[in-house]
DNA sequence: TGCCGAGATTGGTTCGAACCATTTGGATTC
DNA sequence: GAATCCAAATGGTTCGAACCAATCTCGGCA
């Protein structure tokens, strides 16, 4: 039950977000050059220079600029000096790598996320959790355990440990609906996090959970997350299906 | 011989071209804030603030703001409104999410890139490869296969495939010694890419290559490379020993 | 016909300024 | 002593302007 409570609750605040209050005006621009300019262009197409969108739109060039380069970090555009810039071609279209929970990647994806709670107990820091959330071997954590669903079939095993000045001794249902609406009531908003991706093969216990063989491949995304003040509020380890996840991004080449 | 070649040539210019000739007074100001200020201070100690920065070393604030948002993108330091830019622990510097070469991104591990050329031939695109190259399905294209070594260890098994309006008839050596030096000659400079990570098994063939057992872990990245025109003008295929290879990337929040 | 160069066009960088949003810390109040 | 409020400090956003760098266009020239 807890787990269509925090599908819902996450995937309805990730759509909402999207049309209700621009956070910017660039934000907005983003939006009506997406719905307006660019729906309306074949890919390679050039968009207006950026001083008559500026004057279309009545904003400064400034603001122009960042929304197209944050459609640019999405795949919409890609921009070219001293010529232009172009509709990107659409079957390319990813995420920035942004932080997110799974509940918006999977939504995200067009899929619905679920979740079953494996384990939720206090345990004592091992010397890789201790290292990562930066506090002292053997220090009490929350440790939870999920199984993590996408349209009801299982994508990955999620070990999660928050540290207990952030829980306190609390081990109450609050935990296990949306981990990112904790923080926020906790007033440790995640701000960033750190990510690694390593390749891996599952074991027997991995395997029956994720309804397929041991030894099939796996991807592992570990995951330090941090609030605005640099405090480290979570250490997780996600165990993906190789054959039903894979991790996208657009990159630039540098200056 | 050529691999040598290629990785003095890459390593080289990847390390010069860090302090020669800044090529902005943003990337001048981002190694200056790294060695005359963070480098005196402690992790979550906080920076200056961006007006007396921009005070300080003469530039405006538009200037600072620019090299501290690279350096947080790159995990040197964090920002909170409101309170101040801090700087960040020092274990969890990565790169930032741009476009890199083999050689460049092992040469940033501190490890020596090396290669050796397993097949170079002209082959018909299959659906695969002309999707990914939006070409028609049995174009020509230059197929390339390497393994890829870092400090001489087999570490990746790379597929390439370049379409032939690029190469032309070509299949000499210059193929052979840095790939990105012969799009520059091309004309046609890499400008982005959009990569996939997946998590998969190796074949006998694969293993045998990798020097590791079949059925082991590896990480396979999906690249699909843009020059400045939009042109596609490299579908690629790294297949990495997932105990030797990791992908690290620092992400934000969404606004 | 082909090449070359000058000028126009476009995105990229830098500046200075003003204002907004959030946080912080001290003063005030109870 | 605790809670509240307010002003200052700080990063975030927007504006207008100017100039730089790469590219494109088009006319002139060989």
């Amino acid at each position: 039950m807890s787990t269509e409570t925090e599908a819902v609750a996450e995937t309805g605040a990730s759509f909402t977000g999207e049309t209700d209050a621009p956070a910017s005006k660039a934000e907005a621009m983003k939006a009506r050059l997406r719905d307006e300019v660019i729906s309306h262009l074949a890919p390679h197409d050039p968009l207006p220079p950026e001083r008559e969108l500026a004057n279309r739109f009545a904003v400064s060039r400034a603001t122009v600029r960042q929304a197209l380069a944050r459609l640019a970090d999405h795949g919409w555009v890609y921009r070219v000096q001293g010529s232009g810039t172009f509709v990107a071609d659409k079957d390319l279209v990813t995420k920035s790598p942004y932080l997110t929970s799974f509940s918006e990647d999977i939504a995200e994806r067009g899929m619905t996320p679920g979740s079953r709670v494996l384990r939720l107990e206090h345990v004592r820091a091992d010397e890789r959790v201790a290292r990562e959330l930066l506090i002292p071997v053997g220090s009490r954590v929350v440790h939870i355990e999920r199984l993590r669903t996408a349209d009801g079939a299982p994508l990955c095993v999620e070990g999660l440990w928050l540290p207990e000045w952030l829980t306190g001794e609390n081990l109450g249902p609050e935990l296990l609906g949306s981990l990112y609406a904790y923080f926020e009531h906790a007033g440790a908003s995640p701000a960033r996090a750190h990510q690694t991706l390593r390749a891996v093969t599952l074991d027997e216990a991995q395997a029956e959970l994720l309804d397929t063989e041991p030894g099939a491949a796996a991807l592992t995304v570990s995951r330090i997350v941090f609030d605005a003040h640099g405090r480290r509020i979570e250490a997780s380890n996600s165990v993906y299906r190789g054959d039903r996840y894979d991790f996208q991004i657009n990159v630039k080449r540098r200056a």
